[in-house]
DNA sequence: ATTGGTGCGTACGGTACCGTATGGAAAAAT
DNA sequence: ATTTTTCCATACGGTACCGTACGCACCAAT
């Protein structure tokens, strides 16, 4: 119905994951059922008991390349040569709360609402949490801010960016580019 | 095995809908099931399917009452004698952010992930959000900040508090409380 | 040509639900 | 004392899944 690949002739497991994690982005964990996942392929279950376990082998797949992946891209977003920083934290903040990007805000609320029932997702969370702010709070002192300003400031840009695309206030406000703006000025600036 | 009462002889559809709700809290809402709800109160679903016609039914009576409900304390939090303004939004950010008020935290992020698959949820979820917005504007107002700026101060306090609950910080850190001071100072502050 | 592994289809049993039909006890109304 | 209404139990059919057993076609190696 979505992404149908081309029928490529075989499936391996990394287009499984692939596949959940799209199913994941817009219908949540509990729509992600391996039956209707297997139909979107054009194939039956029996191909997928071949690649996993079971259901859970599955979803700890998703877990473990959300976080790879929220790892990988941490880093790149979260280095800035000296000079930089400051236009590097403002572009992590439109980058999360962009109407581009779609697709990657759902997915992060779709694992942290996982997470809230599953502790082992949970965990992942935390530790994706906590490399972003530890990242974060670098930029901020990179900038001249004490330690613990940086601490707070990166704890103010993350809750507001994941708060924000909670609220989906884009909604045909012209004004919204200009609030967006101020806002992150205010967490920014001095 | 949660809340259960003791033994009322009769039930009626608002025990039902509080019941729904608890169960939102902590499973979602794809863990609200007919069956599994009765079992929590030691009875069949003979008695559900008496005080509603289907699960929808249900559903959409625990979004109404969540509405009213939400409406209602908004009014209440955001309505204060002049000059205690500052103060009010200050208990605003308290409440939504504490440890304390852990149970409304879980059913607000609950109804905002049924939102994100439920148009008519989001339609719900999104007149809340006005109501909070306008009405946090107008404390602002009253503190004497420009219209524009009243508003974008506005979004960046339901932004940080719901993505503040979204991370789940309160992971044993100290300084946290100095942390949540810090952040509503430079929310609400010059 | 035969063999063995790979990748998937088919078929099945089992579970957890939803919604309906029906009956029955107990309280309320008459 | 009936009758009616209220509230719930029981029983049933149906659906949407999960996981397993097994079969079959295809390809590679020998």
């Amino acid at each position: 119905m979505s992404t149908e690949r081309p029928s490529r002739t075989q499936l391996d497991r990394n287009d499984w994951i692939e596949g959940a994690i799209d199913v994941l982005a817009d219908q949540g964990v509990a729509g992600l059922r391996v039956e209707v996942l297997a139909k979107t392929f054009g194939v039956t279950k029996g191909s997928f008991y071949w690649h996993f376990k079971d259901r859970q082998d599955l979803l700890d797949a998703v877990v473990e390349v959300w976080k790879e992946g929220r790892l990988r891209d941490i880093e790149k977003q979260t280095t800035a040569p000296p000079g930089k920083e400051l236009e590097q934290i403002h572009h992590v903040i439109d980058v999360y709360s962009a109407v581009r990007n779609r697709k990657g805000i759902s997915i992060e609320l779709a694992v942290r609402d996982w997470a809230r029932h599953d502790p082992r997702v949970n965990a992942v969370v935390e530790e994706v949490d906590s490399y972003r702010l530890e990242c974060t709070r670098k930029l901020f002192v990179q900038l001249g801010f004490p330690d613990d300003e940086a601490r707070a400031r990166s704890i103010l840009v993350f809750a507001y960016v994941f708060g924000h695309s909670l609220m989906a206030y884009d909604r045909e406000n012209p004004k919204v580019t200009e609030f967006k703006r101020w806002i992150a000025e205010r967490i920014t600036g001095r």
